[in-house]
RNA sequence: CGGGGUGUAGCGUAGCCCGGUAUCGCGCUUGGUUUGGGACCAAGAGGUCGUCAGUUCGAAUCUGGCCACCCCGACCA
């Protein structure tokens, strides 16, 4: 009956689908490869975003919007970046339609209209961004220049899935100009713990940080970062990157800065973004087969509640029972939801609001009236107690604390249980196979070895450790010599 | 772009082989009884059967073109 959701034993990318649909999250839209993203699903970005924003403008950041459109001898000036990109790239070729003559009502684009220079609808924002902090940036006194932008990106992907993949995405991309390589670097690395930090105290997903390998990283950058994510069914997920772009993008846009000296050097700089593919992370981190589980920090509505009545009389002795505890809840900042609906009985709300992912449930009725209590139910654990109604709304702040750390605890042992150190292809491919996961093994940093292992087994190196220990070892492909060992893992 | 599949009410489907304008469930509307874990009964509303053309007295059903979507592959920071 109902909203049910198949169970993620049963076929896990089927469970993530309907989970995204039937928590009200976000549909496919009529456009190929684009969604719609529902108020319920918009509403836990906007708190991604509000948090996101405070930490960039904590760290010295402003926020500035750049075009949309990227005129395709822009885009093509620096090359690595341009090539990268050219294979998902949408382009704007004219700019007006006309009636059809042939059929009335029809439009159809005016071959009149075309534009001189097609326009490519930004995959990413470097090059409108480099040509014009070239404008922006004369002296060593305009840097450093510490911009970051909200806005939405299109890439053509070929496959989509509902917010890990869509050809059109929302996201923030931070780009900043430095005047040396060291600053730069430091900005690179400090806006990825910047990532982590959020990812593991708001959406209580454990990370870890490292350096892409060469094959992997962002086209036109020195140094990609990353933080990457372990998700129920095993398969990564790199839920941010930073970008140390060296000088490339001040060489192809000429940004050159005086020194104190007086002599002109190009500036230093650095990239970095989340997208709304953080979504996909925090529903396959935690939710369960019945539903969301969200971590308070980003729940849109912290406390349900759901009043048990046979008839008006009872839901107004509730109402008037219940409210200073509403107002006492939201006073203290939190989100509450009183569902008085008399249309749904109290299973099919506990279900509902189970399915939507909402911390905590309070439950209230006659029995509890005459008792002075009120049912709470905790969505992470499913526990239920009763407390005494003038109580519950001082409890309530330290149970989503609770909440949010236990979340966070479960992800992140089941995450440690799913690394596994390997010395030997055999057994990497059969943790791969059997188990999942990541899987630690020496690798001899070669691009050949890395390609050659992507193709026999689908797993990809997902980063370089920044905290791998050094270790002598021998490489798991080749037998070559290894330093250090590096996280593989097939990846969303 | 290759290989396979699907298109029937808001959603999920039956019917298609063997032509006669459409089945069932969920949801929706109305009324009543219900309400401490996804209620029940009754009465309703809703479909140019993806699209265009052809065959036929007659097409959801047969034939062809087109379009869209899904799966596998290729591709993918």
């Amino acid at each position: 009956m109902g909203k049910e959701i198949p169970s993620r034993q049963e076929d896990y990318s089927l469970w993530y689908n309907e989970l995204v649909k039937k928590a009200d999250l976000a549909e496919h839209s009529d456009v190929r490869g684009c969604m719609v993203i529902k108020p319920y699903g918009y509403s836990i970005w906007e708190k991604m975003k509000q948090a996101l924003d405070k930490m960039f403008k904590d760290t010295g950041h402003v926020n500035a919007y750049f075009p949309l459109f990227v005129p395709k001898s822009m885009f093509e000036a620096e090359e690595q970046n341009a090539e990268g990109f050219a294979k998902e790239c949408a382009i704007v070729t004219h700019y007006r339609l006309k009636n059809d003559p042939e059929k009335k009502g029809k439009l159809i684009v005016d071959p009149a209209a075309k534009l001189e220079e097609e326009l490519v609808v930004r995959p990413t924002s470097e090059a409108i961004i480099w040509s014009t902090y070239k404008k922006w940036i004369q002296s060593y006194r305009d840097l450093p220049l510490l911009i970051n932008q909200w806005a939405n990106v299109v890439r053509w992907e070929m496959r989509t899935r509902l917010f890990l993949r869509t050809a059109e995405f929302l996201w923030q991309e931070g780009h900043t100009a430095h005047t040396t390589a060291a600053e730069a670097i430091a900005e690179t690395k400090q806006m990825l713990d910047v990532y982590a930090a959020f990812a593991e105290q708001y959406m209580a997903v454990p990370v870890i940080k490292g350096k892409k390998s060469e094959g992997e990283k962002f086209p036109g950058a020195i140094d990609t970062y990353c933080i990457e994510g372990m998700m129920q069914d095993g398969k990564a997920l790199q839920a941010g990157t930073s970008h140390f772009l060296g000088q490339n993008f001040a060489k192809a846009f000429d940004v050159q800065y005086a020194g104190k000296d007086g002599k002109l050097e190009y500036v230093w700089g650095t990239s970095w973004g989340v997208s709304t593919r953080l979504m996909g992370a925090l529903i396959m981190a935690h939710s369960d087969d019945d539903g969301l589980i969200l971590p308070p920090k980003l729940a849109p509505i912290h406390v349900v509640i759901v009043p048990i009545f046979r008839n008006d009389d009872e839901l107004t002795k509730i109402t008037e029972k219940i409210n200073p505890v509403i107002e006492a809840l939201r006073q203290q900042g939190l989100s509450v939801k009183f569902d008085s609906r008399d249309t749904h009985k109290p299973g099919f709300k506990f279900a509902e609001w189970e399915l939507k992912g909402v911390p905590v449930r309070l439950a209230i009725g006659p029995r509890d009236l005459e008792n002075g209590t009120i049912e709470v139910a905790r969505r992470d654990t499913r526990e239920k107690q009763v407390m005494n109604l003038d109580q519950v709304s001082h409890q309530i702040p330290a149970l989503l604390n609770t909440i949010q750390e236990n979340i966070y605890n479960r992800a992140l042992s089941f995450r440690d249980n799913m690394i596994t150190r390997v010395d030997t292809f055999d057994e990497f491919k059969k943790v791969l196979d059997e188990k999942g996961g990541f899987v630690l093994a020496h690798w001899d940093g070669t691009s050949e070895t890395e390609g050659q292992i992507k193709e026999q087994t689908k797993a990809t190196i997902r980063c370089i450790p920044l905290d791998a220990s050094e270790e002598n070892g021998s490489c798991i492909y080749s037998g070559k010599p290894s330093a250090k060992r590096v996280l593989f893992a097939r990846a969303y």
